[in-house]
RNA sequence: GCGCAUGUGGUGAAAUUGGUAGACACGUCAGACUUAGGAUCUGAUGCCGCAAGGUGUGGGGGUUCGAGUCCCUCCAUGCGCACCA
């Protein structure tokens, strides 16, 4: 009987979908354990075999946690609003919503190929009314909330109302103007509204926007890259618009020294940090000197700066502001104001662009200005410039040239003396940004080291009333809306510029539906050309979108509970199941999703929701599997293609071509003259050696890259039991790696030679019921352990190694005997669940192999009696000894001193030690 | 520039706490059975050498009886951030 996998896979797909055997009840008496994926966006080009990578590896540990007794919750879904299926509409006239329900099916049908465990009763689409209806609610949980520092966590606005009514803005910090008890109360409805504006965590304001012509949207920071939009990488603007902010400053802290609590990569974490960007200093204040020669204009202006290191005090030479700084208009002199207007408009003229790509290149402008140094009255240029940016900190800075390099270069360009404090640590030649270097030229810091003297500074700047200490974040309040229309619309209507919310029970608000998908006339979203919609009794209509994170960022919490209708999700599911333990996807995600995600999470744990704060306890960031892609060299103008090694004689352009057609790097050129319709079919091929050799590149797998590797064929090929062990085989989980099906062969022999196991081409069945000798549960139990060490620790590929020397070892033993086969069929199960679930039945088993619990490990089995130690004297191998296994060390030195070869070598002399090393070798040291 | 990660055969890679480096697989070579094989099985396979032997985990240095593993330093590759004061 040979090992059909087709039917095989075919038989017990369908019959676990009959059998609803993955369902997972929300109550159970086992612990419980939630693993997931990072759900998919369902573009249309399907799946290729990157894809499928972490969803093995998430299956294989969801399968193995269910044998080992939990109650396993591993569900599926959809993230489908987003960008790719509006432009799809733009340009092909499909609705979106039709697009994108024919790619999930798509996705569906390739997912349940390879045999996954989810649960599909729990499927969610993020686009769905009964989905993003709660999406909608958590934004005006948002919307009604603020950021409370007294008690460090989010409450509802009626605190803060509270608040204002009896103390005003006293006790509240951050806050444009201040006010009165009294003046609250008296405010009228819009000017309350304005100022609780300032404070909700979902807040709407003008601000500057990253808007991408191209695209006609609004895209968010992380979704900007080196001034181009990531997606498609058009230019990107500045533009003022009204637009929807979340209040992510407020959990900056939190954010950061949540990431103590979970177990992410160090990688993650630190990109993380990066993002927050959180630096600890001073903002202290620079008095502006009186003008000598217009003794009219004695100014009472003071600078703000913002440093981390107030140790550099008396190597500032001048300050810089940032172009747009407010001061820069008022403490120009008469004679610089025309260089600085020029500055200005020259500074105007650049973009975003320009001024990212243009670093190294060093502008400014002297204002005539001088500011005093606070500490020793010394008197300093102000100069602006464009490297100081308005967006960070107060917008300017103090000028240390002797220890940053920006400031040195800026200084040497300009011609601006350079005080060194910092003794031979400077040379002259650039800056030297040391902490380690004790304080010269340094007034009362003299002779302190740099170290130090940050906290003695910061300490005599408080004490002289001339700053404070302060905390600044690089992260800014992320931008939530898009003027779009494949998102979710927002739940809010605005009256006479006051934003209203929805009630909870006016949810969903359905996205109704457009003809087309144009922007309106200001740029606002296509919502906005709906007239009917949009203008209602009560107000007019919000028309942005919500963004593509809005959806998965609480995705996780709806699968605990996904049908629910009074809220989006059981108090009691969300109790029960709690954190994710296992979070499985890629790096691309690193900032944005998990930001976000982690965000909500502490929203809606502060505001009581749900209990914990922190959504994912585990992340596993499978690596990105790349393209191999292959190439054929055509001769410039002519049709000949020549073959790799050969083409150093021509003159050749570099030609992808579909990897499918390639076997290793051998061009299989009957199949490539009828690709493309034919259109090499006349082509004339310079070979060598008889062969067309390709030329071989590591790239992103893409479609016009014609590298992509379908996994539909690879399952067809040779079944989705091997495609799940190759995928795993390939390598470590988190690194990435080429494709290259090559190997796939050796894991399909893998899987015929178990087969073989259980099975004789002529005697058939073969398994018997005797007892399994010593050798064969010697054989067992090294694998049970080696497959419950490595699943544990998510070494997949090591694990399928192990599967391979166990059925190498029981062939060679010719054991075919139930007891072990059995047992060795359960731990294959997350791994192939289709071939272990057939000769589990086989076996004579009535239930699913599914529920069987994982084979119990006897250690006794893995000891011998009597073990071969190499031994070693001074470190050199010698010779080997045989001792039993219970000798003590006192025992074993016995016995290696007895022995002839040590004594030889020894020579009488008496050893220093015998080390006895973990079981694994004997070393003498003489 | 800063941060993080990774460097092991022809290839993908093992080596969990420092203990016989290269498990397992691909590829290659040889052989068996076959009319045939892109089926199956057996054996060999880090490098140099006929061999004995030598050598070997990116380079150099160090700690240790013993280093792929720990420390220092340099180099290379990948990823992330990038005028953040």
């Amino acid at each position: 009987m040979e090992y059909n996998y087709r039917e095989i896979e075919k038989k017990w797909q369908n019959a676990w979908k009959d059998s609803g055997i993955y369902r997972v009840e929300n109550n159970s008496d086992k612990p419980k354990y939630y693993v997931l994926d990072m759900f998919p966006y369902p573009s249309g080009a399907g799946l290729h075999v990157g894809h499928p990578l972490g969803y093995i590896a998430s299956d294989i540990f969801a399968r193995y946690k269910r044998l080992k007794g939990f109650n396993v919750l591993h569900p599926m879904g959809f993230d489908s609003f987003g960008l790719p299926a509006e432009q799809y509409a733009i340009e092909t006239g499909q609705h979106p919503a039709t697009t994108t329900e024919k790619n999930i099916d798509t996705f569906k049908s390739q997912l349940d190929k390879i045999g996954f465990s989810y649960d599909w009763s729990r499927e969610i689409r993020t686009s769905d009314a009964s989905y993003y209806r709660w999406t909608q609610w958590i934004f005006l949980q948002l919307f009604k909330s603020w950021y409370n520092h007294q008690t460090d966590k989010a409450e509802p606005l009626s605190t803060l109302i509270e608040e204002f009514k009896n103390n005003g803005s006293s006790n509240v910090k951050d806050i444009d103007s201040h006010f009165s008890a009294e003046e609250w109360n008296q405010f009228d409805n819009k000017q309350q509204q304005d100022i609780l504006m300032q404070f909700r965590l979902a807040f709407s304001s003008y601000g500057e926007v990253n808007w991408c012509e191209a695209l006609g949207t609004v895209l968010a920071n992380d979704e900007v890259i080196n001034g181009v939009s990531e997606r498609g990488g058009h230019p990107v603007e500045k533009k003022k618009m009204r637009q929807w902010y979340l209040r992510i400053t407020e959990y900056a802290d939190r954010l950061l020294s949540g990431l103590d609590t979970v177990n992410f990569s160090e990688a993650i974490k630190e990109m993380q940090r990066n993002w927050i960007g959180k630096s600890e200093g001073a903002e202290m204040q620079f008095e502006v000197a009186g003008d000598e020669q217009e003794a009219s204009s004695v100014s009472t202006e003071k600078i703000k700066v913002y440093t981390t290191r107030p140790d550099t005090i008396f190597g500032v030479d001048f300050l810089v502001l940032a172009p747009e700084h407010e001061l820069v208009k008022t403490i120009t002199t008469k004679d610089q104001q025309a260089s600085i207007n020029e500055y200005l408009t020259y500074v105007k003229s650049r973009s975003d662009r320009e001024r990212q790509s243009e670093v190294k290149q060093i502008t400014g402008c002297f204002t005539g200005a001088y500011a005093l140094n606070p500490f020793d009255g010394r008197k300093i240029p102000i100069w602006i410039a464009e490297y100081v940016l308005i967006g960070y900190g107060t917008g300017a800075i103090m000028a240390v040239p002797c220890g940053d390099q920006r400031d040195f270069l800026f200084a040497k360009h300009f011609n601006i003396p350079i005080t060194n404090i910092i003794g031979s640590h400077y040379n002259g030649e650039e800056a030297n940004p040391t902490k380690d270097a004790i304080l010269e030229n340094s007034g009362f810091l003299n002779g302190i080291l740099m170290k130090d003297a940050i906290g003695l500074a910061l300490d005599k700047i408080v004490e002289k009333g001339i700053g404070r200490r302060k905390v600044n974040y690089r992260m800014r309040d992320a931008g939530f809306s898009r003027q779009r229309y494949w998102g979710e619309p927002f739940p809010i209507i605005w009256s006479d510029g006051i934003a209203l919310p929805l009630d909870a029970d006016e949810l969903p608000l359905e996205l109704p539906h457009v003809e087309k998908y144009g922007p309106g006339k200001e740029g606002e979203g296509p919502l906005s050309n709906l007239k009917e919609w949009v203008i209602t009794p009560n107000g007019m209509r919000e028309t942005s979108t919500m963004p593509g994170y809005a959806g998965s960022s609480w995705y996780f919490l709806r699968y605990m509970d996904p049908q629910n209708t009074e809220t989006f999700a059981d108090r009691k599911a969300t109790d029960y199941w709690n954190q994710v333990d296992v979070y499985i996807g890629g790096t691309e995600h690193a900032v944005g999703h998990l930001l976000y995600s982690r965000l909500w999470t502490k929203v809606l744990f502060d505001l009581g929701y749900i209990g914990f704060e922190e959504p994912f306890k585990k992340l596993v960031n499978q690596g990105m599997i790349q393209g191999s892609s292959r190439f054929v060299y055509r001769v410039k103008d002519t049709n000949k293609l020549v073959s790799y090694g050969l083409k150093s004689d021509y003159d050749v352009t570099e030609l992808h071509v579909d990897v499918n057609m390639v076997d290793g790097i051998e061009l299989n050129i009957a199949e490539f003259k009828t690709w493309r319709n034919s259109e090499y079919a006349d082509a004339e091929f310079i070979l060598e050696n008889g062969k067309y050799i390709c030329g071989v590149e590591t790239e992103k797998m893409s479609k016009s890259k014609f590298n992509t590797v379908n996994p539909d064929i690879l399952v067809d090929k040779y079944g989705a039991d091997t495609f799940r062990m190759y995928e795993m085989f390939l390598g470590p989980i988190e690194q990435s790696k080429p494709w290259d099906t090559k190997g796939i062969e050796g894991v399909h022999r893998f899987l015929k030679k178990l087969w073989r196991l259980f099975y004789d081409d002529v005697k058939g069945a073969i398994w018997t019921d005797e007892k399994a000798t010593p050798a064969e549960l010697k054989v067992l139990h090294k694998t049970i352990k080696k497959i419950e060490d490595d699943t544990e620790r998510f070494s997949f590929n090591t694990s399928v190694s192990g599967f391979m020397v166990a059925v190498n070892e029981l062939s060679d033993l010719k054991c075919h005997k139930r007891e072990v086969l059995e047992a060795l069929l359960i731990l294959l199960t997350p791994y192939a669940p289709h071939i272990s679930e057939e000769l589990y039945h086989a076996l004579g088993n009535k239930d699913s192999i599914i529920s069987a619990s994982f084979p119990k490990l006897e250690s006794k089995y893995l000891i011998e009696a009597e073990k071969e130690y190499p031994i070693s004297i001074n470190g050199k191998m010698r010779t080997t000894i045989t001792i039993s296994l219970d000798a003590t060390q006192d025992e074993i030195e016995n016995i290696v001193l007895s022995h002839e070869t040590i004594q030889k070598w020894v020579e009488g002399k008496t050893p220093k030690k015998i080390i006895y090393v973990k079981g694994k070798m004997v070393n003498v040291v003489v």
